[in-house]
DNA sequence: GCTCCTTTGTTGGAATTCCAACATACAGTA
DNA sequence: TACTGTATGTTGGAATTCCAACAAAGGAGC
């Protein structure tokens, strides 16, 4: 176990966590170590939604099959990440997704209900677990507001603006740099990235906008007199 | 205070805290109670994000400038509802948004460090509380997960689908009422009520779905032999 | 310099969507 | 019953978007 203490300590859920602590912290926890072999489920839909995942070595998959049974890739979590978090902390009773391991994977599980229930002694990192875990997911949900509000209008003209005036009150000014290439851009706003092209140009064109690669810089709109 | 305990009791910030519990409990968070006028702003963006709100009369609004200025309200929250929690929980330093009171309004504030910080007495309803918390920003979470997955596809009929298998999945079978009219579900999917409702017809005409109202079946596509 | 490869911009026709307007159906009420 | 208002379905033309294909602009490595 002490192998993975280092990427442990890297995990966000554990920020704020010291070395020392974290022994203790993960006896008081009782989690499970799980190896999965290369293909194989590390959780299936329709199981109870119990456990928070961390992936200590390897990858996994968060995998959705739909109604007729098609199959697609949510997310793919890296080693540090975790999954299942929102699911179990959001009371579900069953798993709607699968995880599965692509490749031979080690995990670690939490049961939730471990997480939330304070422990007996007083245990100040536990605290902090229960705190990290929350920010972590109030943050993915301002995330996912974000994406939502630019994804909502329905021209690409209009999608990029709320894009780019999101971006500019984020960096406090109308000069930024965007973490995302054109074509993540596109796949962002849910858009055809050369319509998207198309329309970045006569928005400079109009004057709306200066850009050149990931950097961009919002005009005033002509003053009214 | 104790007016509004009915209030706080259907909260579900609250569920699970007893009458008796509530004023115990309403000591320890050291909540200030503010009584908003008409128009009146509860909190400025920009202000540190450190409360959670909880509307105890009246209502508010949680409202978003845009970087020209254009305002836009992203919210209306009634009595019992919460605000503010997902950036008190983010961690933010500063709000992106301000908090509103449209009509004469009571809002109690927790400081989100106080409710977070497990307090010296072992105060069982205080992890209840923080349960709740994290419950209700996971759950949310997923909402915007699935708005997000039925707004990605790039067409009208893809978008309905996605929904209606979805809905499926939710009610674990092929038939189900769905919580919107047209107009709703349009706006919910980020599309024309018109071209949906020409859509709907199309997809009825190719024998994948019936529909009447708010009730939906999915029929199984033609078997391969 | 050169090539190879990736990223970005451009273009034209097909397909889709929007938009506004109207038709139909249905519930509630006088 | 007739009237009214709302929700839903339908239609046609304008505008937008998609899609595929290609052109242009860099960057990395030789």
């Amino acid at each position: 176990m002490e192998q993975y203490y280092d990427i442990l300590l890297h995990c966000p859920l554990f920020d704020g966590i010291t070395r020392q602590e974290l022994g203790t912290m993960l006896a008081c926890l009782d989690g499970n170590i799980l190896e999965a072999a290369k293909g194989s489920p590390v959780f299936l839909e329709g199981e109870p939604a119990r456990y928070v995942g961390v992936v200590l070595s390897g990858t996994v998959q968060v995998i959705r099959d739909d109604f007729y049974g098609n199959r697609s890739v949510l997310a793919a979590v890296p080693p540090g990440g975790i999954f299942g978090e929102a699911f179990a902390c959001a009371g579900l009773e069953t798993l709607p997704v699968s995880v599965v391991a692509p490749v031979p994977s080690t995990v670690l599980l939490l049961d939730c209900r471990r997480v939330l229930t304070g422990c007996s002694q007083a245990c100040s990192f536990h605290i902090r677990l229960i705190r990290n875990l929350l920010q972590g997911i109030a943050q993915k949900n301002l995330m996912l507001t974000r994406k939502i509000r630019c994804m909502s209008p329905k021209t690409t003209r209009e999608k990029l603006m709320t894009f780019l005036m999101d971006q500019a009150k984020q960096h406090a000014g109308a000069e930024f740099v965007i973490p995302f290439d054109r074509q993540a851009l596109a796949d962002y706003l849910g858009v055809e990235r050369s319509a998207m092209s198309a329309e970045l140009g006569k928005l400079r064109k109009a004057g709306l906008i200066e850009c050149s690669g990931s950097r961009f810089r919002l005009l005033n709109p002509i003053a009214e007199p």
